[in-house]
DNA sequence: AGCACGCCGACT
DNA sequence: GTCGGCGTGCTC
């Protein structure tokens, strides 16, 4: 430990202790950096991560830079200490540049980077909680009217403060957040006020808990001691149990295998026989034990994949182009072998764990243990102790979800970004807006490792990259001249060191809206599985005109082949997937009368019907705010009883599915039946296990489950998919199709495809029903390009929202303003315009499109110079290559 | 974010 | 004349 006997003495000739510390402070509002005093027992580096205290409360720090001397603008009583040191040696000079990168890109702050990079709960700040006071309100009075308490209040309470009261007693402890308490109560601010003064409740911050390795102590026999003569034979019996297990085994599981208490072995550790020392267990998700497995023999059209990808070294970004079923993840996994071999270590991105837990079983067949899994359904302890493993520097696999793109795994070899065209992978709710298939091409470029992104159904993005190169061989992609000319083969030393870029902090911490820091990105490449394994067809498809239908008299959602179908497959013993575009019961509830729809109170949607199966409950609920009502007898309006429902969702196809066909066993498979852990898993094993005929669900069936019984897939409605007000329809509903119709013919029997529609000839349709991917590409490709649309142009959002419409108004206008001399760059601006649900959760939304063409450097103003041209009640988040644009 | 400080309207 | 509302600004 070191012992710090004056400010600035030199311990080591070159190395100047350091006694103060500036940080990067994890508050949003606080951008700069702030001088802290380090306590003498601390040795801190830059890139470490600190608690420190800062106005009222403890919040988490990045140490940025160490000083010799105080600084000389601030006087020396106004600087604190530094509280603890979290986690020293995380940021590597490659991972720092990649965060900064991110948020230069995508326009926050380098500190909401770090947040996300980290494991939720090692930064966590001081929280303000509210509870009952001891004695006096505690737990015992009914009603806020104080009658039965001591000591009643002066006046009689508000609403306000007899809600809050309400709350508290309501719950065990009493005790709340005070977030929580002011999400619930309106006026929550006075109540709270109002009995903080009459004693009832009080406010306390409760100091950051953070999240610790789970400690556990370990009982090690001393090998070398000798046989103490005067052991008793129960000593000597433990001593037996310990040598024969190997000679080390938790305490716990010692004393329950020895029957013993813990006063002998710590005698026994008296003499010298073991030693009882905690030892770190990690925290892990149990995987069912499953069959070690072994490489299979691969296609030609594997081995001419896996061969190129091979060949490759350093970074590169392939497009693995491969038809549903044609064998990509054996690919993944034969290329993975070897890494781990040769110690490197490598990162595989799915779009949702839960979806793909076959996935995840056959990594771990194939490599064990060294497979770590990492997203956001872990706990926080499980996380973070996953996040450790990592830290040290063994190789190994993990396989996550978008934020696993920032694993921390020492000497990346391959980073696989699988169903890369899934949406998912792109955050849209909190800044960073990022798209982990960006920052996975930056984070292969600074590890110089190859990415390699697989998919059926490729985004045009990375179709038109890794086609469009293949011709043209190496070429700059992106607009601008690239800020910090990221050129990846750059030599390590004309690139800003981490020194260098911290050393002034307005590079880092107000980041510009720049046009595009996208570098030339080196040797991209396309490879493709055009067949299925076991020369297995794909599915033929059949489109049915659902007009025709209607005309000739079938009033059912069924058509009539697909009710064949159904029944050859039942009669067959063979399972099938039914596709239906939403979830709930129909998409909204109408009064036939007078046209009355009802309403979110909170947003600016209709409700959706859904049906509480085990009760006969009908139930309203927003889909965007979760708000639920009861369907009401009548319509509010016009007091007519003729509601109707539009749409079908799950429910109502399940239902439907029950009347028209009552052998048909059925299982639903959607976000209402799939919220809780490990469901999805359930659901699929029971459905494979062959407990059900067929699988009823939504978008998640398209997500790469592979279920080699399954015959049939039926798509209820494709129209619901092809309608949808966005440039980006047409892409997402070929991949969702194409993805869905995928699901069928993977086992020895062959697949068939019923799709039911209203627009049989629409392109779209056409395209799925031929698997004619490029020539869709094609036709979709020209459109966007005449409209400057992604990839051939790049959009930024800039998405308002405010409690109140006239502010959120406002900052639109206002910054459109700022932002009008951009036209004349060639800059398209649309709106400022109210986003098309103006209200969601009692917020308003306005918004304003950037539309910037490619190969242009055009700079856009500073990100906090927009943010400050809106009112305080306004927030401003900048979504940088926006997927949903509403 | 959370909390102080400070300026305006409804009360003693 | 004071209390208490909330709008503005700072936190090393």
């Amino acid at each position: 430990m070191f012992v710090l006997a004056e400010p600035g003495t030199d311990y080591f000739a070159d190395a100047p202790v350091a006694a103060w510390v500036e940080v990067l402070v994890d508050c949003p509002g606080a951008q700069g950096v702030f001088t802290y005093r380090l306590p003498p027992s601390l040795v801190v580096q830059p890139g470490d991560i600190l608690s420190v205290p800062f106005g009222m409360q403890q919040v988490g720090a990045i140490a940025i830079r160490c000083l010799a001397t105080p600084p000389t603008d601030l006087e020396p009583t106004q600087l604190k200490d530094v509280d603890t040191l979290l986690q020293t040696g995380f940021f590597s000079a490659t991972y720092w540049q990649l965060l900064t990168r991110v948020a230069d890109y995508y326009c926050t702050s380098l500190m909401q980077v770090v947040r996300v990079a980290l494991p939720p709960g090692l930064l966590t700040r001081s929280q303000r909680r509210v509870r009952l006071v001891d004695g006096k309100a505690n737990g015992k009075r009914q009603t806020a009217n104080g009658e039965t308490d001591a000591s009643p209040p002066s006046s009689p309470l508000s609403p306000a403060a007899q809600q809050l009261l309400t709350l508290l007693n309501a719950s065990k402890t009493g005790d709340y957040t005070w977030q929580y308490l002011q999400r619930q109560c309106q006026g929550a601010h006075q109540g709270l006020q109002e009995l903080v003064r009459n004693g009832w409740v009080e406010n306390y911050l409760e100091p950051p808990a953070t999240v610790r390795p789970k400690q556990r102590l370990a009982v090690t026999l001393v090998a070398s001691s000798p046989t103490d003569l005067t052991l008793t034979t129960r000593q000597q019996e433990i001593l037996a149990v310990l040598r024969r297990q190997g000679g080390e085994l938790w305490l716990a599981d010692l004393l329950q295998q020895c029957r013993t208490s813990s006063t002998t072995l710590k005698g026994l550790a008296q003499k010298g026989q073991v030693v009882i020392q905690p030892r770190e267990v990690l925290r892990r998700e149990h995987a069912p034990t499953i069959a070690a497995d072994v490489s299979k023999p691969l296609t030609p059209d594997q081995t001419a994949a896996l061969e190129q990808l091979q060949a490759l070294s350093g970074f590169a970004q392939v497009l693995l182009h491969g038809v549903t079923g044609s064998g990509k993840t054996e690919v993944y996994l034969q290329a993975i072998a070897p890494m781990l071999e040769n110690g490197q270590s490598a990162l595989v991105l799915v779009p949702e764990i839960g979806l793909t837990p076959q996935l995840t079983d056959r990594f771990r067949a194939r490599f064990g243990d060294r497979v770590c899994v990492y997203h956001s359904a872990l706990s926080d302890g499980e996380r973070y102790d996953t996040w450790r493993q990592m830290l040290n520097g063994d190789a190994q696999v993990v396989i996550g979800t978008r934020s696993a793109v920032f694993a921390p795994l020492p000497r990346l070899g391959l980073i696989v970004l699988d169903e890369e065209h899934d949406s998912s992978f792109k955050q849209d709710q909190p800044a960073p807006c990022y798209h982990a298939r960006t920052v996975a091409s930056w984070r292969a470029e600074l590890e110089d490792c190859p990415l390699l992104l697989g998919s059926a159904t490729p985004s045009l993005e990375s179709w038109v990259f890794c086609r469009s190169q293949k011709a043209e061989g190496r070429r700059e992609w992106g607009i601008g001249s690239g800020e910090s000319g990221v050129g990846s083969r750059e030599p390590e030393s004309s690139r800003p060191s981490l020194e260098e870029k911290l050393r002034e902090p307005n590079s880092n911490h107000s980041p510009t809206l720049r046009s595009s820091p996208v570098a030339l990105h080196p040797l991209p490449l396309f490879l493709s599985l055009p067949t299925r394994v076991h020369d297995r067809p794909l599915p033929s498809i059949d489109v049915v005109d659902m007009r025709r239908e209607l005309h000739e008299g079938n009033h059912s959602i069924f058509s009539r082949s697909l009710r064949a179908a159904l029944l050859t497959m039942k009669e067959r013993q063979q399972q099938g997937i039914l596709f239906i575009h939403r979830r709930g019961h129909s998409t909204f509830v109408s009064c036939r009368s007078c046209g009355y729809v009802v309403t979110c109170p909170n947003c600016d949607v209709s409700l959706a019907y859904h049906h509480v199966h085990s009760e006969a409950i009908p139930l309203l609920r927003c889909h965007y705010c979760n708000h639920t009502r009861l369907l009401p007898n009548d319509c509010p309006t016009c007091h007519s009883t003729y509601f109707k429902h539009f749409g079908s969702g799950t429910q109502r196809v399940a239902q439907a599915l029950a009347q028209e066909f009552p052998d048909l066993r059925v299982l639903r498979f959607d976000s209402d039946t799939t919220r809780t852990k490990g469901s999805h898993r359930a659901l699929l094993n029971q459905f494979a296990a062959g407990e059900a005929d067929l699988l009823v669900g939504t978008q998640m069936l398209a997500k790469g489950i592979d279920l080699p019984q399954v015959t049939l897939v039926g798509v209820v409605s494709a129209d619901g998919l092809l309608h949808m007000a966005d440039y980006r329809a047409s892409e997402r509903a070929f991949q969702t199709l194409t993805q869905v119709a995928g699901r069928c013919g993977r086992g020895d029997d062959p697949g068939r495809v019923i799709l039911q529609t209203y627009a049989p000839d629409h392109p779209v349709i056409q395209a799925v029903q031929q698997y004619a991917y490029e020539q869709f590409v094609a036709t979709e490709l020209g459109q966007r390009s005449q409209l400057n649309y992604p990839p051939y142009g790049r959009l930024v959002l800039l998405r308002f929202g405010s409690t109140s419409p006239i502010a959120v108004q406002q900052a639109a206008e206002r910054v459109a303003l700022a932002l009008a001399d951009l036209e004349a760059h060639g800059v398209e601006r649309l709106g400022p315009a109210p986003a098309v649900i103006l209200r969601v959760a009692r917020r308003y939304h306005w918004q304003i499109l950037l539309k910037l063409p490619l190969h242009t450097a055009v700079t856009l103003p500073d990100s906090t110079t927009l943010r400050a041209l809106c009112a305080s009640n306004v927030s401003l988040t900048i979504d940088v290559d926006p997927l949903n644009l509403f």
